[in-house]
DNA sequence: GCACAATGTGAATACTTCTTCATGTTTGGA
DNA sequence: TCCAAACATGAAGAAGTATTCACATTGTGC
C-alpha cells in the first residue's frame, strides 16, 4: 500500500492539497526530519487527527511529494525541448529549462535530495529512472548522426551531473546569477566550450 | 567556538577518534537526524556522558567531521593529479581517483550530501570552497594555453558536477561498474567524448 | 607514589514528538 | 429535509531523546 487515503469529497481533497504544500515547504526550509506531523498540520491550517485521516506517517507524505515533483519536474523538461531540431539545441533548452525551473522553485531540487536521507531506495528509483529516459533520448541523437558513438549510459550521468551542480551554483552557491538572460549565457558558453572540445589545443 | 573540547592525553585521543569514526560510520548507515547520542557513544564503546565531554552536542560532531572528511578528499584528490603533465591528464586523473576513492569509502560521499539537511551553510561553503581551489587549477591550464577561455566557474561546477553523478552511478546506482579498469574505461570513454567536442557533427 | 587534572559512568530529569480515539461537524445524495 | 459517510478536533498516553551531574577511575608531572 501506498499509505495514503486519497479524499472524497471536494472539502477533503482541499485539506488534502494543503497538507502536501504545507510539507514541500516545510521538507524545503527545515527539511524532512526537523518538520514534525504537528508543523505541517499547523501549516495546512489542520489538527494533527486529521493528517492522520490522509496518510499512515510522515515517510508516506514525502514519497507521495517526491513522485509528484519527478512528474512535474519531468514534464517541464519534457516541454521545454518539443521545440528542439537537434539533439545540441535540446540539451541547451532542456538545462536552461532545468535550471530556470529550480531557481523559480528551489523545493523541487533540496526536497529530491533529501531522498538520500529519507530513503535510498527512493534515491535510487528516481535518478536510474531519470537516467534511463536520458539515455533514450541521447540514443535516438545518435540514430540520427547528431552524436558519437560513446557509453550513453555514463554520458547520462555527466550530462545530469551537469544541470544539478549548474543549478547548485545558480540557486544557492553563487548569488547574482539568477536572471533569465544569465543563466542563457552560461549555458551557452559552457556548451559552446563543451562543443569545441574540452582540452583541446587546436582552434 | 567550534563547540570542541579537544583531548589532552593519549586516552582521551583514543576515545575522541572512537567517537569521530564511530559518528561517521552512523551517519553513513543511518543518516544524520536517525542518530542518536546514544548510539555514537555506545558504537565508540563509551557512555553518554563522555560524549559531552568532547562535543557540546551532534551538530559540532557533524560539523567537525564534515571538514574532516573535505581535507581528505581534497588531499587525495591533489596527490592523485600531482603526476599529471597537463590538465587533460589531470583532470580524467582526478576523477577516476574521486570515483575510486567514494567507491572505497562511500561514507565520504553521503556525509558530505548530508550537509544540505544539517546546515545549508556548511553546504554552501564546503562547495564554493571546493569550486574556488577547482577555478584555480583551471586557470593555470588557461595561462599554459591548455584550455580555450571561458567561465571558469560554471566550468568548474560543471565538472564536479559530472565527477560527482557519474560517482552516483559507480557507487550508488548501477552495480558491476566498481572495478579500477571498469571505472579507467567509463571516465577515458566519456573524456574522449568530451574532447572530441561534444554535438559535433563531423568526427 | 602523591596530588590533581583529565577522563569516564549511567541513572534521572526534562523535553519533544508520534499516534490514538472519543467526540463533534460537514457534506452530498436519496 | 434527512442521514450515513466523510471529515475534523485536540487532549492524553506512549515512546524516544538530549543533557546533566554526583560520583568513580585513570593518567601525568613532580
Amino acid at each position: 500500500m501506498t499509505g495514503i487515503n486519497k479524499p472524497l469529497t471536494k472539502r477533503g481533497q482541499k485539506t488534502f492539497d494543503a497538507l502536501v504544500n504545507s510539507a514541500i515547504s516545510l521538507f524545503h526550509t527545515r527539511g524532512y526530519h526537523q518538520t514534525t506531523i504537528a508543523d505541517i498540520a499547523g501549516e495546512a491550517g489542520v489538527s494533527v487527527g486529521t493528517f492522520y485521516i490522509y496518510f499512515t506517517d510522515k515517510y508516506c507524505l514525502y514519497r507521495h511529494v517526491l513522485l509528484e515533483l519527478g512528474q512535474i519536474i519531468r514534464s517541464h523538461t519534457t516541454k521545454a525541448i518539443q521545440a528542439a531540431k537537434t539533439r545540441r539545441e535540446a540539451e541547451r533548452a532542456g538545462i536552461k529549462a532545468f535550471i530556470k525551473y529550480i531557481r523559480d522553485y528551489p523545493h523541487i531540487y533540496t526536497v529530491i535530495w533529501q531522498a538520500l536521507q529519507v530513503d535510498k531506495t527512493l534515491f535510487v528509483n528516481y535518478y536510474t529512472d531519470f537516467a534511463a529516459r536520458y539515455q533514450r533520448g541521447l540514443n535516438e541523437a545518435f540514430k540520427k548522426g547528431e552524436i558519437p558513438e560513446t557509453n550513453f549510459q555514463t554520458l547520462s550521468y555527466a550530462l545530469m551531473g551537469i544541470s544539478n551542480f549548474v543549478g547548485l551554483q545558480v540557486t544557492m552557491l553563487e548569488p547574482n546569477l539568477k536572471s533569465d538572460e544569465t543563466i542563457d549565457n552560461l549555458v551557452d558558453d559552457l556548451f559552446d566550450t563543451l562543443e569545441q572540445g574540452l582540452f583541446r589545443k587546436e582552434s
